[in-house]
DNA sequence: AATATTTGTTAGATTACCCTAACTTTATTA
DNA sequence: TAATAAAGTTAGGGTAATCTAACAAATATT
């Protein structure tokens, strides 16, 4: 099914919603038109749209919910801007905080072959540069267990796998911490009057992060 | 300046019809329809929008001419274009013929720093893989002298610089004869009654080739 | 449970791009 | 040069995606 531009972005968003709501995988139209940007009304008549074509179920007044069709064609979005993100940042040299957004372009660019094309030229990665999972060609997701580094104790030891929180600022932080996925954590020290915790990274002198820090970052035992 | 997809796209068609049309840089609105694919009515509606931006010059029913700044837009639409196709075309395995339709698309990816890191990652090539120059940076082109095989005569030799008829069909013949930019060609022999012409590629056996064949194909002695 | 708040929908307008049909201007040719 | 043909424009309309303002339904609160 040909899709437009936008209606793939609501494909998509609904998509990431579903990850962030855990449990119950549907949104709400006002949450959907907050991510995207746009006033609710104009989710609205989108919704509408996209239900006709089969790809959301929902009621008026009810919660949104993704359609098998739906699901995957989000995936197949998700799955090239995830390739595009690891094309930019370990063939051109990218940043990390920089990725996001033209992959954000590229992603829309129809063609399966390129699509195929670059996951091979890529050798077939199973995680972008901010360590999400990127969707195989038939849709499968490589899963991991995911903690926050935030419910570590004392003397745990761990590897970054992944960022919950993609905001430039953070990422540019963790880039001046050189901090990066696979990096090597250990914990030193929770410190109870405030969440904050001394951590190791690698080989480096021990140093303090905030709780805020330690929830915006997933680690892997 | 911000540009749309759509405006890029009319800025592009200019350009390249400036090329098409040699001496005169000028085009006109049903030409412009035609080769954008769409009704006169909407070209003219679009030149009016791009009159108002400063991008191109016209009078009323009198011929279209590119701004400075129109043509500097569309030299960088190009440089992307023949950038991405070269990506296509040496990275990605992609076959001659179906470059152009993903360029298509490519070219219009809105980030300085990615067509910079794109060109540096292709080795700054000079031609993309129909021999078209690929326009550097600060706008300027590399020029070679291109001549029609047609107007060799008997016994000259030259290398294919550049396809003037970029069609599938043409693109697939040529894929067939094994001939790509920089294959070498002798001329046996012009036929005088039809315009045809004998030639050997590279050291095959000797083959015929149409009037029609010989005017589609640049070559540099 | 009645009221207030939050959430979601509808109606009507706007902009960008495209169309058809009718018209005007410019170019060609008999 | 007058008639015809070609090229270009205008007027009016359609669709996709967006908005604001007003309204309706569902949820939360006292």
């Amino acid at each position: 099914m040909m899709l437009s531009y936008t209606e793939e972005n609501y494909l998509k968003a609904l998509l990431k919603l579903s990850f962030q709501n855990e449990d119950k995988p549907e949104a709400g139209t006002n949450e959907m038109a907050a991510y995207l940007g746009v006033k609710p009304a104009t989710a609205t008549d989108m919704l509408k749209k996209l239900k006709e074509k089969n790809l959301v179920s929902y009621q008026k007044y009810g919660k949104i919910l993704l359609t098998d069709i739906g699901r995957k064609s989000g995936i197949a979005i998700l799955r090239k801007h995830r390739l595009w993100e690891t094309f930019l940042y370990e063939k051109l040299d990218f940043s990390w905080d920089e990725v996001h957004e033209v992959a954000e372009q590229l992603e829309h660019i129809q063609s399966a072959k390129l699509v195929d094309k670059l996951e091979e030229f890529l050798d077939f990665p199973e995680f972008d540069p901010h360590g999400d999972p990127i969707p195989k060609a038939n849709g499968e997701m490589p899963v991991i267990t995911k903690t926050l580094l935030s419910e570590l104790k004392n003397g745990d030891v761990c590897k970054v796998a992944a960022i919950k929180d993609t905001s430039t600022l953070f990422l540019q932080y963790l880039e001046k911490l050189h901090i990066t996925i696979g990096t090597n954590l250990s914990v030193i020290e929770v410190i109870a009057f405030d969440g904050s915790l001394n951590i190791q990274i690698e080989d480096a002198d021990p140093r303090s992060v905030s709780m805020k820090f330690a929830e915006s970052l997933f680690v892997q035992r």
